[in-house]
DNA sequence: GACCTTCTCACCTACGTGTTAAGC
DNA sequence: TCGCTTAACACGTAGGTGAGAAGG
């Protein structure tokens, strides 16, 4: 597999010279990192928050590409939090096979792909393996995720090769998911950035209505 | 170009021997077709309710399809109602060239076109084309229009052949545009189907929360 | 005046939030 | 008990309805 993890920014690529993809709210994601992201899942799938969001350049406007995400474990450990403390709490599930997801909008030409935000935020983490439906990715409780973008120079989303992957990780978006918040920065977080949970804010609210989903 | 247009139900096909496609809410379709059926076009774009489903068999499970639906002048006439009837009133506008839309979910397996109902129900019919959206159909008011849906079988989304189509059309679906609704009829089936106009029911209904979208 | 179009509105559906209490 | 998970809930965003008034 001739792939490649880069921590964003500009790179010599095996597929395209000039290629870049920036994180969108990177401050806020930052904030988060700060504190310790925790990703809330569900039986019936709960979205990420902030949004999982790029932004490319550098692509062959006339050649198409497909873009995907997948989200692996960062170590082999199980996580509780305790006395205000993330810590190792014993040896992490395997994670079960990857699932891929594919971007709605694959294959698109890189002129398509480079002209707006592409967003991943209809993707829903679940802890539950029972539903399988194509938005949702199975993670383990209490463990440590980085999710990526996987960029393809294909057109045929039917088959997509297993090598010629350039892929992309960002430090800022690595997190652990719970099944209730732990830490109560992070629920102070959500709650004033997330227009979805405007109803639990006290103060007027930094946070306008700005789309961040 | 090798088309055919077909009623609906079984026929021997380019594509598929035992293709076979049949529209849902036949019933529901078939009531408003009674009255004469209205949609109504608006500048930002409007659904169509009924909503446009079908349901497909006699595909090949392991190849792949890409489905298109576009909507068709019935005649050239433009329409008026007048003393509760809809009659002629000039010559139509010639329809402007015609959009195909494509299904989100193509290209994709037989199997999974047939394992459930294909909805073309986030199409929105509009009046106006300043708007490029991608899910908005262009049609004029006044005019009379036939839905049809296309099945196609390539795995190619980007360069789709100009033949080798097969082609539905359900006469049930005819409809006219209207900015507002004419006969009083159609309104009332509208408000007692669609769960969005549920507001203006003034009896129980009769309709449930089923979704028909 | 008659006919058609546009806009705003109250009222719905649908679903994304953290909270809370109960369950295991 | 303690730690973690689940389900019901109130409250928000987002957007699909026809009504009705206003405009052309």
């Amino acid at each position: 597999l001739a792939r490649r993890t880069q921590g964003g920014g500009r790179a010599s690529s095996p597929i395209d010279p000039n290629l870049r993809v920036e994180l969108c709210d990177r401050e806020l994601w930052e904030q988060f990192s700060r504190v310790g992201t925790e990703m809330i899942v569900t039986k019936s799938g709960r979205r990420m928050f902030p949004g999982y969001r790029v932004k490319l350049s550098g692509l062959d406007p006339n050649t198409k590409y497909c873009l995907l995400m997948d989200i692996v474990n960062v170590d082999q450990h199980r996580y509780k939090f305790q006395q205000g403390e993330w810590m190792v709490a014993g040896r992490g599930e395997p994670h079960s096979p990857q699932r891929l997801f594919l971007h709605p909008g694959s294959p698109a030409s890189g002129e398509k792909w480079m002209d707006d935000v592409v967003s991943f935020n209809k993707i829903k983490l679940t802890n539950s393996n029972v539903s399988k439906a194509a938005d949702k990715i199975v993670l383990n409780s209490m463990h440590r995720y980085q999710p990526r973008v996987h960029i393809i120079r294909t057109d045929d989303v039917t088959n997509l090769p297993s090598e010629m992957f350039s892929t992309f990780a960002f430090p800022q978006t690595v997190f652990i998911t719970v099944t209730a918040y732990q830490n109560g920065e992070v629920t102070k977080l959500k709650i004033d950035n997330n227009p979805f949970a405007k109803g639990f804010r006290e103060n007027g609210g930094r946070a306008g209505s700005k789309n961040l989903n």
